[in-house]
DNA sequence: GACGAATTAGGATGGTTGTCCTATTTTCGG
DNA sequence: CCGAAAATAGGACAACCATCCTAATTCGTC
């Protein structure tokens, strides 16, 4: 019972910053989602930037769940690599609608000079360590990390222009060129002589 | 004379929608920035939408001007791609501060649900097209349109990730990738056989 | 069932926002 | 050089913002 509204407010809070940004949410917009006083609100955060951390957290927590389903979900590193990759689809048209939730909180902080800026690049960090692990198992040592940075950011390109032009042929479509890009890669190690690019 | 100061004011005002955003950029601040009063202010732009117009207007004209001088300077397409892509590299410092000026603002716009969204995106169609131009000029046909977006992807991707990370490191070496990425697909053109994928 | 603490409600506040308005000042064509 | 139009300044406005405060209510515990 201590915590309920606090949970409710961190998830109103947490789907408005979203949808709209952070900046462009008010402590109004977020206690008339939940149905409470601005008063009662106030006292489960002093600051805005308290329920910001509040967000971040939860989506650190959310976000360290789903890599764990699949870890355990995924028969091989490269069927988990897929999984992200398939989360492009999986969550298309809120992408579309809104964007990716990681890179346009980035991009706002980092606009807003905002010390939070660092928490919410440590959920592109959990995405990344996860990434790179995967790598490291499919054998690509030093490699791995290069590797996780590049999906990563080819995942955040798809999710920008997706949501600029509002194209789902195109989100597809670059997922199956990532799942392209994956598969040439493993290729490409298991022959290890030399690869065929340089 | 008569445009002086209204040129001024959409300058200063590109600048702050950059570095701050549209949403958390005020009349105030493009008038202090500018050193006029915000009655003079208003006798150039009735609302806060004229001036994002007038922005958006002044960063189509300007990325036009940049496409022509690739064209010029370019001896052929595929070194005028890779100017776009080295743009990365050139505007680096920016990139890692405050992101793509495309990207950031057409995500913001969306959020928010602005009329002004697909003006916005207009800019990218800007480069879109004049990329889709260059590939069709290497041979490429009807493909010339995915492999546009493709690279324009990676671009966002790429400025949204060394944004997050501050990392000039993997700018550079995914500017490099991309152009690797370039030229095996003109590689794969020339023996036009069947490329070495599907 | 009573009492202290946690929770909730809602008004008050000072600052900022976009917008509007009315005066001055400057500019420029006749 | 004069008069109309453009440009500039700065105050007024209502709405909204994050924050704070006090009073009422609910809750768990003895």
């Amino acid at each position: 019972m201590v915590t309920e509204t606090r949970e409710r407010i961190v998830e109103a809070a947490d789907l408005l910053f979203y949808q709209r940004g952070f900046e462009a949410t008010s402590f109004a917009d977020i206690a008339r989602t939940v149905g409470i006083s601005r008063g009662n609100f106030y006292h489960h955060f002093k600051t805005k930037d308290d329920i910001l951390d509040g967000v971040i957290n939860r989506r650190l927590a959310n976000t360290e769940q789903m890599l764990d389903r699949w870890e355990i979900a995924g028969s091989d590193p490269a069927e988990r690599i897929r999984s992200f990759i398939h989360i492009l689809i999986v969550n298309g048209e809120k992408i579309r609608k809104f964007g990716c939730p990681v890179g346009t909180l980035s991009s706002e902080l980092a606009k807003l000079n905002h010390a939070a800026k660092s928490d919410a690049a440590a959920l592109f960090t959990l995405f990344r360590s996860w990434l790179r692990r995967q790598f490291e198992r499919l054998g690509f040592g030093d490699k791995s990390d290069e590797l996780a940075m590049h999906i990563l950011g080819r995942s955040q390109g798809v999710a920008t222009l997706a949501n600029a032009f509002d194209d789902d042929r195109f989100l597809r479509h670059e997922v199956e060129l990532m799942c392209d890009w994956l598969d040439a890669q493993i290729a490409g190690l298991t022959n290890s002589n030399h690869p065929t690019g340089e």
